[in-house]
RNA sequence: GCCUGGUUAGCUCAGUUGGUAGAGCAGAGGACUGAAAAUCCUCGUGUCUCUGGUUCGAUUCCGGAACCAGGCA
């Protein structure tokens, strides 16, 4: 028999943090974290990490995990989300997963394929390289050559998913496309309800504005400053995130305060139509607008 | 008050030797299977400020007006 399995999600600053709560209490749910930066300690304001006083004793996971300097990716948190969901259950509750990052959902939802292939470090590097010297389009030359299948799916100018396509490939010998057409076929183990919380576009750029002003006066540029006098640079993953990435770059002198803001706006506003478009291509989503309901907040 | 420059897409600005126009940003749509808050792709019609004139035809040339900059008084 398939385990029950709840999953919230939406865009960034929908307000799925508050709705997990009073799901997770109706529902007899415990939280595990979809969300690619509040796994590392430190990220507290600009990840919109739920505070422990907010959790109201809903056990979370996932939260606080890592240092902002280790490396996370969907690998490693399936792996993670297996083991929180086991004991979820042993305490005979149903695992909720709540939080933004697509991605991370699908990988533990369809249980996708991550098996490790013995991957080498230096391989990866040298394709990183080449890519940067020549252009990306030599990249989707190679790959033409050892699986064109991949390539023609390929846009040439995307050199991250060039590099894993051609990783992939000399580890397995097999072309990435037909995995990943495997992987697409496969139907969920979980008796699920995956929910997607909306709202109504323009007030949802309002919420992402009036945010990123919250977070600037709750002191983001000190908790940015702070990573960064603990030795965190743009090189690590979790200095991509938004709100970070941006501050770091005012704070070293290379835009102004205004300046950053404007782009952490703009691009947490890119950031949430990326994330609805993924959403909808998702199978077997119910979609819950919030404008369908009377509720705010 | 006078002089100079400007007024073109939501914003910043190109441009049309006179045949009603195009970039960047914003915005919209999409892809994504070991960086995913990442990475990448596609999408451009608007009284060309208003008003007289010249012209077959004016956003473009000429006159006037309004507004905005800067300079001189």
């Amino acid at each position: 028999m398939k385990q029950p399995f709840i999953i919230l999600t939406g865009p960034t600053a929908v307000g799925k943090t508050e709705l997990s709560i009073a799901l997770a209490k109706a529902a007899g749910g415990e939280i595990i974290s979809a969300d690619s930066m509040q796994v590392y300690r430190g990220m507290d304001i600009g990840s919109a990490k739920i505070r422990p006083e907010e959790m109201q004793g809903v056990p979370h996971y996932l939260i606080d995990i890592l240092e902002p300097s280790e490396e996370f990716h969907v690998v490693s948190f399936q792996q993670y989300a297996r083991e929180a969901m086991e004991e979820i259950r042993s305490h005979g509750k149903i695992p909720i997963l709540t939080g933004g990052t697509g991605f991370y959902i699908q990988a533990v939802l369809y249980d996708i394929d991550f098996t490790e292939h013995g991957s080498e470090e230096s391989y990866r590097k040298s394709l990183e390289r080449l890519a940067a010297e020549q252009g990306s389009s030599v990249l989707h030359a190679m790959l033409k050559e050892v699986d064109p299948g991949s390539a023609a799916q390929i846009h040439p100018n995307n050199s991250k998913r060039l590099i894993r396509a051609l990783e992939y490939y000399k580890e397995t010998g097999e072309p990435i496309s037909k995995h990943n057409e495997q992987e697409r076929q496969k139907e969920s183990p979980y008796n699920f309800c995956y929910f997607v919380l909306n709202d109504d576009r323009a007030r949802l750029y309002e919420r992402i504005d009036r945010r990123v002003d919250r977070m600037l006066a709750e002191g983001l540029v000190d908790e940015v400053r702070h990573l960064k006098e603990k030795g965190c640079t743009r090189e690590m993953v979790a200095m991509q995130g938004l709100g970070y990435k941006e501050i770091l770059d005012y704070l070293d002198g290379k835009t102004t305060l205004e300046e950053a803001v404007y782009i952490l706006k703009r691009d947490t506003r890119h950031f949430a139509k990326r994330q609805l478009t993924w959403f909808r291509r998702e199978r077997d989503v119910i979609w819950v607008n919030k404008q369908d309901f009377q509720y705010d907040e």
